[in-house]
DNA sequence: AACTGTCATTGTAACGGTTCAATAACCCGG
DNA sequence: CCGGGTTATTGAACCGTTACAATGACAGTT
């Protein structure tokens, strides 16, 4: 494969001009830079990233760990995170940690190793320590959507107690007075948080709230849930259901409906996330909307004003208001 | 950052010995390894992957392109490759064309600048010439889900004319003889491929198949098609919809159900890809179900046997068979 | 004609690893 | 206690690029 003194021979000219041309090619003669061009072109010469990379002392990545990348959520914030990546001309690599801690430790581990400018991450629970281990080290990191409370570090996030308050605030004015709420692990900071907003809510109202939790936040989860509620009898089933997010949400939708229930009349339920597939479901689910891209956008934002103003950057904990999004499964 | 260095001094041994545990182990004696690793680790050690990829000529990774990094059919995929590529130590980036050439192009570019071992690639359509540059410049590319009938790249396909057939040989043997096709563009190999095959069994059955042309692949595109077939009367209205993929049928089938048609009685649906939401569908979604894990996994399979074995590899085009899966949307 | 100042180009020393031939250390049999 | 054979370790060249100091060419000024 062509390197770069290939194309300088060609050319009839030095390697240290091929390089202007490359990355300064203001300061290179007009006629030279399009004969080192045309050069470039007719050898196929591909520059050969990781030798810059080693003479910069950087590569020119960020990673974007995500703990599940078949949850349209994620690829929403992606898609925000490397709009601004391209305006520094920086590409995200997006790796998928699936909830594991072992498989987010490895990718960090890759990350580092390839010395990429930072990393943008949803944690998976417990992982924190390893992850200041590798701020220590040098690079930047800026939490997605599970922030920390600590002000050590940039995080973005949704308001998950706020968003708890508004669904249940949502049911309860529907008339609904016994509630539930399904989803978990609880030791995922955003599960409980949304639930305790949905627990105040439901204890100033005089409702109860019943907790079916559940080990993982995906569409089998809510097909227990849902076969487990269609099993009572309407005296001891909730009226309503919260769901830790769209894909309980429409777990806890199939199943009802297949064993004969009716949304809302026989059960209201309301998901968490807004997906694209909720508005899809054939009960158009109510749901809590995340500003998704703008998530990925503004973290990618904090990153790289960290990256760039080192020293002089100041982590922010942002956090942003959800929204609710009203459609069948409470209104009929 | 610690360098290598650093840790032979720290170890008091030369950067050799300690090249030599990092990618050797067992050439180096118990107790001296002993040392650089406990050197390793007070040092926070990291090794430096681009000069190690410099050295090498080549770097730990292989690329994968989606078209559409939302559809959980891709994350299926992605996973069946990354399973591959750990047995390799390599890693799998994940990038997203998102259906643009351009972009496409730009992520090509990317990876061969990183010197990438190799690229996995569901192409959008049309942009195979710059893809035969690509391997011409010495990347082995092996093509997914939209393989190119040429032998001269390795390719892994689900036989979509089967697809089709299968798909329309059930609906006609539940009675439907008005069918219509969704989904588009119909530029898309594969897209053309399922309803060519499903062309075949009405023609052989006598029955009409109508196209519904859409742009995209999404439940918005499937909507539209939804929306329009139910403002139809019912004399004028196809009693079986076949749609280009689950995404499309998820769309039909909230539009539709909306308007108050019922499945199947009203109208009968089969979608395609067997994603997990086609389950969870209020009404289930009749599918075809292609080996998403294996699709990836045999890609993956391919790609490091061109990788390793060089001239002695020779270009494989796998086909696999889809499988008609039956639910509600078509039988009640 | 000598000098100054621009502007374009060049040569080369890093960057942080790996690899391999060369060397050192050691063991054991005669 | 020496020589031959292992085994463990070392040192230096090289990978492809960038950046910077140095050089060269040339126009304008006095």
């Amino acid at each position: 494969m062509a390197r770069i003194e290939d194309v300088a021979r060609q050319a009839g000219v030095s390697v240290g001009t091929v390089s202007n041309v490359l990355n300064r090619p203001d300061v290179v003669a007009p006629a030279t830079r399009e004969r080192v061009t045309a050069a470039i072109a007719s050898l196929g010469y591909v520059l050969h990233e990781p030798a810059r990379a080693l003479k910069a002392g950087r590569s020119r990545t960020v990673g974007l760990i995500v703990p599940d990348i078949a949850n349209p959520f994620f690829a929403d914030v992606a898609r925000g995170a490397e709009r601004v990546a391209d305006r520094h001309d920086v590409i995200v690599t997006l790796y998928n940690s699936a909830e594991s801690a072992d498989r987010e430790l490895r990718h960090f581990g890759r990350l580092e190793e390839q010395r990429a400018q930072g990393v943008l991450v949803t944690p998976v629970g417990g992982a924190v320590k390893m992850l200041e281990a590798v701020r220590r080290r040098g690079t930047p990191v800026v939490l997605i959507d599970r922030g920390s409370k600590q002000a050590a570090v940039c995080s973005v996030a949704v308001d998950n107690q706020a968003g708890g308050r508004l669904a249940a605030a949502h049911l309860l004015a529907l008339g609904h007075r016994r509630l539930a709420f399904a989803g978990g692990p609880l030791a995922l900071g955003q599960v409980a948080d949304r639930l305790a907003g949905a627990r105040r809510e439901a204890d100033a109202a005089g409702a109860t709230l019943e907790v079916l939790e559940t080990s993982r936040l995906d569409v089998a989860a809510g097909r227990t849930v849902g076969a487990a509620l269609a099993a009572r009898s309407s005296a001891k089933r909730p009226t309503a259901v919260f769901c830790g997010n769209d894909l309980v949400a429409l777990g806890v939708l199939q199943a009802v409906t297949r064993d004969g229930l009716r949304l809302p009349d026989d059960l209201a339920v309301v998901g968490y996330d807004d997906i694209a597939y909720a508005a899809a479901a054939a009960v158009p689910l109510t749901s809590i909307r995340q500003p998704r891209q703008r998530l990925g956008q503004v973290a990618a934002d904090l990153l790289f004003d960290e990256i760039d103003r080192g020293a002089d950057h100041s982590h922010q904990q942002i956090v942003f208001d959800p929204e609710l999004i009203v459609r069948q499964s409470t209104t009929g």
